[in-house]
DNA sequence: CTGTTAGCGCATTCAG
DNA sequence: CTGAATGCGCTAACAG
């Protein structure tokens, strides 16, 4: 503890504790001459203000809660680096929870009961700790109503969302669309799709992306050309093994996340097609191995940090009463790579 | 805010806020027919006490700051996971910092000018905020000492140190030695290393383990096998370029981190080396990514968890005034994947 | 077993 | 322009 407080600089100045308020706020004018010898003494005795007692004065903290349903798991860590990164410009400090949700329940979301009391815990410790506004990021982008109750105290979600609460998510539907008309672009018509699974929001969502871009550029439609994957590594090479052994393969896969891809991209190799060259095959998240692998994945970007600086920006605007002003929605962006190139000429 | 306060729930209860206090905390014995009106009462009005209250009164918080140099590299989610698992179970919060120092200089920590002022500023608002000791993660390791003054608050470093303070570390030489030791049993003898930086301590740690590997086992020394690298992918495939293209080649490449290794398998498969049958790869890290490559690779794990975990419990010994009971560092773990396998027999 | 009271460090109203 | 005084919500003597 700084065991200096404004009275002992108001002693030594030789002035009220309400003036050295005034001088350390700027709320008030305070003739120049008190003022310096304010300040002097506050240097001289390294004085720092202690952010409780002004808290509890105040009534209000100037820090936000963020809960993390889990940290470890790709999206957090950028949009954290988001919040912060409003945070920073507009002073406002992070009290972090991390339900840690993947080790302690896998990913059995739909057991609802099973955490329930973890994130009630969270919002009850942040409540007590008097965050201004609670940001919760979830594992993955689902229907979040019910499971926790701030009472009236402003919350945003991202990742995840309420029937009543504000939310911020990316364009998924246009990405996928815009991921076919590339994909479209390069030559390719026969294009196959594989989704994850199919309790998921963004899962649906892409899935309308591909079907509008398949009707709007009149692709030939063949549901064979449709498989419902995991998001997990092995669902996708076993159902680009699945799509590659037809009579007639697609030209074109396009996997709803860079994991499935790599399993694309084994079982590609596996039954002797070489991408891109015999098959393209398109990512999505833009994570970090899809530049590592061979070929380097073409893949779409997840604007994160964009979605945790807008949560932060929204929930701010919210706690200070301001008129939201409704920004377009984080856009996910195209990152060509290696991995398409226009299908052989038969 | 909970607009309801312990003198509300005393009112109703019809007891001084005192007894009210005292059932909160357990502090005394009050008289069960008491405890119970008052435990009513808080029930019937949810009443939530004020931390912020209670941290001006107690004058300490239960809240630590960590501040981490950049939550988007890779070792920091993990850290902060394990600071998480033990602060949850000691009812500690975490106020976070990120520093966002990869954005903001880049990899150019030398210039330490550069980002003292943030650091800075991380430990003053920290301060501020009353925490009751900080945890610093650095984005690699070196020596901190100066960087920042605490003024006497306890902290502890993880991935950096100081002269000063305490810090934890994992055993990056008896790992780097384990490695070898594990592809020697595999039966190789001509063994390559491709370091980092060299103004990193973790690489001159692990060349040490390197060297002591080499000395025990009584390999053949040539310094012909011995390449230093930047961390970066392009270095591992220029160097494993180098090192495949020499007249008696290495059967073994041993890459200091993971990222480099998938140099080394590009520029294995560019040379016709098949990988693991005429040239053996071992990464380090365990990067997600390891597991995607073809092949699979053979890694070091990090004690990511542990560290923070470690870093944490240590730092809670030193506010408490407890003797640290000296534990054993964290410790690396081989994970053995497809990239190794005996050197092809002449 | 219970109540009264004095602060914790600060912002702010009210007097001057 | 400045100071005295009040209280934010809570804990912990102290007194009964």
């Amino acid at each position: 503890m700084s065991k200096i407080s404004i009275k002992d600089i108001a002693l030594k100045a030789n002035v009220s504790i309400a003036t050295v308020s005034y001088v350390l706020n700027g709320t008030r004018n305070v003739r120049p001459e008190t003022r310096r010898r304010v300040e002097a003494a506050i240097e001289e005795m390294n004085y720092k203000p202690n952010d409780i007692a002004k808290s509890l004065k105040r009534q209000h903290t100037n820090t936000i809660g963020v809960i993390a349903e889990d940290i470890t798991v790709f999206n957090a860590p950028d949009i954290i680096d988001g919040i912060n990164d409003f945070g920073d410009r507009h002073d406002l400090h992070i009290l972090l929870v991390n339900l840690r949700l993947d080790k302690r329940i896998g990913r059995n979301f739909n057991d609802v009961t099973a955490y329930r009391k973890y994130a009630a815990n969270a919002v009850s410790e942040l409540l007590s700790k008097q965050v201004d506004g609670i940001i919760y990021i979830g594992v993955h982008t689902r229907d979040l109503t019910g499971l926790i109750d701030t009472e009236g105290k402003p919350i945003v979600y991202t990742y995840g969302y309420t029937k009543d609460d504000v939310s911020i998510q990316y364009n998924d539907e246009q990405a996928s669309y815009e991921a076919m008309a590339y994909l479209i672009s390069q030559g390719h018509s026969r294009i196959a799709i594989i989704s994850g699974l199919m309790d998921s929001i963004p899962s649906r969502l892409r899935l309308n992306g591909y079907y509008r871009a398949v009707t709007e550029f009149q692709l030939p439609f063949d549901p064979l050309l449709i498989k419902m994957g995991d998001w997990e590594r092995e669902s996708g090479f076993r159902l680009a093994a699945e799509l590659l052994a037809m009579p007639e393969p697609p030209t074109a896969i396009l996997s709803m996340n860079d994991v499935m891809a790599v399993g694309v991209l084994q079982a590609a190799a596996a039954q002797g097609f070489k991408v891109p060259e015999d098959v393209s095959v398109m990512g999505f998240d833009n994570r970090e191995f899809s530049d590592y692998l061979t070929p380097r994945i073409t893949t779409m970007n997840l604007p994160l940090h964009e979605m945790g600086y807008q949560a932060i920006e929204t929930l701010y605007q919210i706690i200070n009463g301001k008129t939201s002003d409704t920004r377009l929605p984080p856009q996910c962006q195209l990152i060509e790579r290696d991995s398409v190139a226009a299908p052989r000429t038969k």
